[in-house]
DNA sequence: TTTATATTTAAAAACGATTTTAGTCTAAAT
DNA sequence: ATTTAGACTAAAATCGTTTTTAAATATAAA
């Protein structure tokens, strides 16, 4: 098994998805743009799903990844909360195949893309939850539950994810979260709030 | 024009277009159910099309009436907040119509269905910004752009339609929005928080 | 192991015939 | 003056069949 092979044929397997669809790219297309024979595919993945499920599984990954990587440049935990938002968002328009699968519609979704997904969210929640109790040790947030709170935060965050995949406006978007960001930390309640983020 | 078989026909357009769906209900159908003559329908509608909006017109309006009167029958603005997101989906559960329009998937959507649902998404906007410019006059809340705030929240909210539309476990759901709101207020800044919502 | 090639097999596309259905029209009924 | 039943058309959906495609396996050579 060389590695080389392998990185080929998933990176070309991750272009032609991202670009025709699962449905439409064949097997035979992916061994010949990645050069090598179909049935190395078949020796390293077994069956096209599998493939696909890598690929997804890459992208997953890889955003966990840079999120992670953009909330550890940030020391204060509020602003690490900002960082984990705004990279979500932008790393999450180059994962062209994790939003595939939802413009696809719910029901034709495979049982394990959908899992995959449940993962990504999983750990959206854990790094949200590490910053949140960082915060709550620094004594700068003031929480009861912090899995709790995470998971809401999760949650509300998916609600952005779907609306600029209908294609608002992009531009506004980032304003809303950003003004969610500022709710989050101060509250609605009546006392002095910093405006910036 | 008696009204009378004008309901009747919505009436019974919207019961089988929530149970079979847009494409399996027929004009015929319809006429036959709501015991019209075909031509009756096109006299009032025009179109099948038509139909259809009409249909989910009333479901969007009957929503916002009865988020309205749930938040009504609260005086504190915190309260009516809370009374807001859980007829939301409460209600949002029972408008099969506005749903299987999701479920068909996003790029098949009629244009005005798309419409509908924005402007569903701007009436929501209204509720809450009204809910929050009222928090402020009477000094429960301290927020400096209204429409911003509301926009925010509004699409916080939406992350929760989208999951159950998943179908999440639901009763988790609820504990997620509560504690949603529950941060809302209070931010996540170290100060005293109350729990209960 | 990997490759090229051949083979099997199940599913998807293509096709044409048939039926259904949106939308219109008309003449009779209310 | 509406409303109705029914007929009509043109377009779309459905269906049964054939053809093609593409996933997956097998084989033999490099």
């Amino acid at each position: 098994m060389k590695q080389e092979k392998l990185e080929s044929i998933l990176d070309t397997a991750k272009k032609m998805f991202a670009r025709y669809g699962l449905r439409k790219t064949s097997m035979d297309e992916i061994a010949h743009m990645a050069m090598v024979a179909k049935a190395t595919i078949y020796n390293y993945f077994g069956s096209k799903d599998k493939v696909y499920m890598e690929v997804l599984r890459q992208e997953a990954s890889e955003i966990v990844e840079k999120i992670s990587s953009s909330v550890a440049k940030e020391s204060l935990p509020t602003d690490k909360l900002v960082a984990f938002a705004r990279a979500k968002f932008r790393y999450m328009r180059k994962a062209m195949n994790l939003l595939n699968l939802d413009r696809e519609g719910v029901e034709k979704l495979l049982p394990t893309a959908k899992d995959i997904r449940n993962k990504l969210f999983d750990q959206e929640v854990n790094i949200i939850s590490s910053i949140l109790k960082e915060g709550v040790q620094k004594g700068t947030f003031h929480i009861n539950d912090i899995l709790l709170a995470a998971k809401a935060i999760a949650h509300a965050l998916r609600g952005f994810e779907l609306n600029w995949l209908i294609q608002e406006s992009e531009e506004r978007i980032d304003h809303y979260l950003d003004e969610l960001m500022n709710l989050l930390f101060y509250g609605l309640m009546s006392k002095e709030r910093k405006i910036e983020v």
